[in-house]
RNA sequence: GGCGCUAUCGUCUAACGGUUAGGACGGAGCCCUCUCAAGGCUUAAAUACGGGUUCGAUUCCCGUUAGCGCUACCA
């Protein structure tokens, strides 16, 4: 049974990356009926907040990927210790008693430090301080921290196969002995996880790239443990535009999945853009379903170079999450989508209940590409009274500010009787614009900018009709004055 | 500094060693059209550099350069 985790630690929101992490690790997990495992790795008790694992909680329920078991770090510290001592025990770690500062790699000149290279490897009394010694210093209750004693005599190199990125290989002269226990006898990083992973049978670890380089620590761990070696597939990294990693601090909250939520991505608009990030179908498929994504997910179409992601300060969103954002909202059904939307608008400040929403639903489909823009662009059909524009907006194409009058005062009259339908409306107002001796366009334009204050608009028979005649004529007269305040 | 990974249009990417180097987003232009969208069509735009191997390299090898990662008692 295939077995993979998603581990994120809780020092932060839900990063865009870590998210691409988790839903790589789901779609292995589905495509392979395996069992998706969500941990958190919170063994820095320090760096770990609440808040942090509320917002990782509330991006991955967003994301609406489900997972089959759940495990906290903090609650099975006691097996992490019990296997770190085993290493011990079995003489393939020691105690270091090395104060920490002095363990510190900046201080790699440091006549007591053994280094190749300027890499910091172990300090040698420690490592081969007798058994006595450390049993002694340590039962006389001096600070250690447990290392694992890294097998640079007997082996030249370890190595193992990513699946992704291929054979890996490294010098076993260029591994340091790193630390499993702290000497507040917490576990390290490397430690909890490989004993987590040892323990929880899971079968592949696959994330990111910045931890190709731990995984030969991790070998070494495993093969401590006495536990087969789960296969591992590290995925490209996401970097910001500028080509630094993207933080938070850095390039704002756009690396957060709560932003993309609150600008109105559908869950899976986003799932499909970070999926286009770092894995190909191998075809021209771009949008794909959550099920096409489940069939077709493999590790062989994950690729091996980073992936920008582009967004600066005007467009905080890469163009091409937005575009599969509003390709997605154009093929939901009107329900659905007025559901999705109907959040935003009242988050807005404007006031609607579902019915109102389902009727201008329709009209704005395909003119928005996030969710959040019901505000912008049919503010129009939710406020009591426009905001104030400028009379010469209602001057139509090659026309003037008496055409602009004309228009409106027929308007007036045709909107008082006309059957209030698109039908109705269309051919009252043809017939107008022919009666005024102008063209259907030069007819519309100051009537649409008399109802929605601007010029670009959904079509205007349909927002006529959503907005009524009693809107209509009132806004049109408020125009009309606005127009004799001009002459 | 050491070690590792990577390198195709601006971005995401495709191409059993043989293609006019393909697609998508974004850009530009045209068409459609009551404005805005949507849609249709057209177009500009790439194999980092230098050496090999080969009849033939985007593809394999080496070097250079650049970027990223790791180098903690962070994860």
């Amino acid at each position: 049974m295939l077995r993979v985790r998603f581990a994120p630690s809780p020092t932060g929101y839900l990063h865009i990356g870590s998210a691409r992490t988790f839903v790589f690790n789901w779609l292995y997990a589905r495509h392979n009926k395996g069992t998706m495992i969500l941990r958190i790795d919170d063994t820095d008790v320090e760096r770990n907040t609440q808040t942090s694992l509320d917002s990782i909680f509330e991006g991955l329920k967003w994301l609406d990927l489900n997972w089959d078991e759940f495990y906290r770090q903090s609650e099975r510290g006691d097996l992490h210790r019990k296997l770190a001592n085993e290493i011990l025990a079995k003489g393939l770690a020691y105690r270091d008693f090395t104060p920490a500062q002095t363990a510190d790699p900046e201080q790699s000149d440091d006549a007591k430090s053994h280094t190749s290279g300027s890499t910091w490897l172990f300090n040698p009394e420690m490592r081969a301080m007798s058994q006595e010694e450390s049993d002694r210093r340590a039962a006389a209750g001096e600070p250690f921290v447990v290392r694992y004693k890294v097998p640079r005599e007997t082996r030249t190199d370890i190595s193992f196969v990513d699946e992704v990125y291929g054979r890996q290989t490294k010098a076993t002269a260029d591994i340091e002995d790193f630390a499993l226990l702290r000497s507040s006898g917490i576990p390290t990083y490397h430690m909890a996880s490989c004993a987590d992973d040892a323990d929880l049978q899971i079968t592949h670890i696959i994330r990111g790239q910045d931890h190709l380089t731990n995984t030969f620590k991790h070998v070494l761990i495993f093969e401590a443990l006495g536990v087969e070696l789960p296969k591992f597939g590290h995925l490209p990294l996401l970097i910001a535009p500028d080509g630094a990693k993207l933080s938070k601090r850095k390039h704002g909250p756009v690396v957060s999945v709560t932003t993309y939520r609150d600008a109105g991505f559908l869950p899976h608009a986003f799932v499909n853009f970070v999926c286009l990030l770092g894995w190909s179908p191998k075809d021209d498929r771009e949008r794909l379903t959550r099920q096409e994504l489940t069939d077709i997910f493999t590790l062989e179409g994950v690729n091996r170079s980073n992936a920008t992601i582009n967004f600066s300060e005007e467009d905080p969103f890469d163009p091409k999450a937005v575009w599969l954002n509003a390709e997605t909202i154009r093929t939901m059904s009107k329900e659905d989508l007025s559901a999705a939307v109907l959040p935003y608008a009242q988050a807005a400040g404007f006031k609607v209940d579902a019915a109102r929403m389902a009727q201008i639903t329709p009209l704005i489909q395909e003119r928005i590409k996030l969710l959040s823009e019901v505000s912008t662009v049919a503010d129009f059909f939710f406020l009591d009274q426009l905001a104030p524009y400028d009379p010469n907006e209602l001057v139509p194409q090659k026309g003037d500010l008496a055409m602009a009058a004309s228009v409106l005062e027929r308007a007036e009259e045709i909107l008082a009787t006309a059957t209030f339908n698109h039908d109705g409306l269309d051919q009252a107002l043809r017939g107008g614009a022919e009666s005024l001796k102008i063209k259907a366009g030069q007819m519309f334009q100051p009537i649409r900018v008399a109802v929605c204050g601007r010029k670009n608009a959904p079509p205007l028979f349909e927002t006529l009709e959503v907005l009524g005649r009693d809107v209509c004529l009132k806004r049109i007269a408020a125009a009309r004055q606005l127009l004799k305040g001009t002459v």
